[in-house]
DNA sequence: TCCAGAAACTTGAACGATCCAATCCTGCCT
DNA sequence: AGGCAGGATTGGATCGTTCAAGTTTCTGGA
């Protein structure tokens, strides 16, 4: 069993001090080439690595992010984490930080948690995913100057933090206005009930696109809770009381439910869902794609800048999503 | 800004030294019942938690266990991952263990990453989601003494490593054995090439329910890479050459292809798919659906076992799956 | 009362890195 | 040649915890 290798060990290789190694790892700079590269070469030929443990005590920074992973609610929308995880975990780890999970069933107990995984972990930054109106978390983070990034926007705008968000409205708006292209006009919507930050943007855009076509989109829209069962309902709902020839939906579930509920409708309505889940790509409903990938990068940068470099508060970012063109649209 | 609780600012305020604190929190039991109370008593107040870096770099634990984060290929199966790191962490919580994400491209990436966790991050385990023949990845770390865990059998049977696994054979005998009640017997299997242990294991359940109700399997399976497009061919093939009244599929993937192959097919065939995915539940298919959260809780039992406790290899674990009936079988 | 032995508690050192302040070069200017 | 500025290098202290070894306190039996 090799000894453990360590900075002195280094050192004694390269015959220089535990303090120029440690220069070469951190302040490459301010140590003369040859030196460096000596130490350099020492690095790699005795395969050191930095013990984190030992660094972290003394500077207090950990290089480890923290992000929620949900109990998979709905299943179909619970691909957007997984998919939204795996960008994080890949950006972070370029960026040399890593991801670390936890989990929690409420706000209270999430809160209980960060005391938790700042006071053992001493985590440098947590990522949260959705953000509602007052949201208790938030607020909790910024009144301990504990960095934070958010993936959606943060829907109060009372205080500003860093985030990143998906645009939503143009989404749907880019949705509407490839149904208003290919010649359809009565172009309903199905969504959440107003209140939620997330659904009211998503109608918005469907209703502004709608407008700025010239078309009335009053009584075309009908709300309710995220599920299969319910978009099957409010779709057999429009078909009888304004039979549209097209439908944008605030998800995909919603967009199957509605899928469902034509079946053998002729001529065939046209739907539009919302996320680009697999069950989208499985069953070919067109359906808004969220650069999810890209939207974990700029969270990590936005952490990175906040981390690494200048104290101001960084630009949020909003992204903009695209189509994902199937049989159904 | 409050200073900093330590475990000396712990003993202070209790009147004991450091290392008796330490006891409490480490070996209650030589710590005299009065003192450890007020030991106790002293950290709730002050809201003491023992900091991670500095225990880790005594004792060389970091209570981190690694799992990957996959890039979703498939994206219908991908969501098996996200229920699996879920109770992962939730269970790993539960005993202390915090779960770190990775990810890595190829096995020979992936290596260089364990070299790089263990080095810098002194990771106490691993966790892998689905080994195959020969796999480089347990070999490496069985080589270096690195506790870890499969979810997935090792279908080599070359060296035995803790593992945990649900048994697919007996799924798709289940599945079988329903489809058999129901008065079905020319019933097809949908499945992945020869070679692979997941594929030939769910296969064997299929043939082996067929047999013990003494029908005769030949001809009635066909194989093929996962896939939609891919199940629907060969299902269309099926309905050609020996028109089977139903089929258990090796995945909700081929199984979403062989509904989309037999609509409109009179009279209906039943059909079972594999993994119980969020699809399966979207678009109501009968699936065999594997306990992951009790996968996980077993995955983390095996490994505290050989973390905390004994030296000796652990009983691997076979769980068994249920069926989700839905409308499709 | 005394003492042995166990139990309870305390003290100093160590883990491996970075920070700080002091020292050593090196080259340049006078 | 001597002095000096400036960068490169060095040793010692430190982060918060646990380990190992030491010291005190308690208990019970002669």
């Amino acid at each position: 069993m090799a000894e453990k290798v360590t900075i002195a060990t280094v050192a004694r290789h390269a015959r220089v001090s535990r303090q120029t190694v440690s220069n070469v790892l951190n302040s490459p700079h301010i140590v003369r080439q040859e030196t460096r590269q000596r130490v350099q070469d020492v690095i790699n030929a005795l395969g050191y690595r930095a013990n984190q443990a030992a660094r972290q005590m003394r500077t207090g920074r950990s290089r480890l992010i923290a992000a929620r992973i949900d109990p998979t609610r709905d299943g179909i929308n619970g691909s957007v984490l997984d998919r939204f995880l795996h960008g994080l975990t890949e950006t972070a780890d370029a960026a040399g930080y890593r991801v670390l999970l936890y989990t929690a069933t409420d706000d209270e107990r999430e809160i209980a948690t960060y005391g938790d995984l700042l006071g053992t972990y001493e985590l440098d930054a947590f990522v949260l995913v959705g953000t509602k109106y007052g949201d208790p978390r938030t607020e909790w983070l910024a009144d301990r100057d504990v960095p934070f990034v958010t993936f959606g926007r943060p829907w109060d705008a009372l205080d500003a933090h860093p985030w990143v968000d998906v645009d939503g409205a143009a989404g749907t708006a880019q949705a509407t206005r490839r149904l208003l292209d290919a010649g359809h006009r009565r172009i309903a919507f199905i969504g959440w009930p107003v209140g939620s930050g997330v659904g009211d943007d998503r109608r918005a855009g469907w209703r502004d696109a709608l407008r700025a076509a010239s078309v009335d989109p009053t009584g075309l829209h009908r709300e309710t809770e995220d599920g299969i069962a319910e978009g099957e309902r409010l779709m057999r709902d429009l078909l009888v009381t304004v039979a549209p020839s097209a439908v944008v939906c605030a998800s995909d579930s919603l967009a199957l439910g509605a899928l469902q509920a034509i079946r053998g409708v002729d001529p065939p309505v046209s739907v539009i869902g919302f996320d680009d889940t697999p069950v989208a790509a499985a069953v070919g409903l067109t359906s808004v794609s969220q650069p999810l990938g890209e939207a974990a990068a700029r969270c990590v940068d936005l952490l990175t800048g906040v981390l690494d470099g200048d104290h101001e508060t960084p630009t949020p970012v909003l992204l903009q999503p695209s189509l994902a063109l199937r049989h159904t649209a």
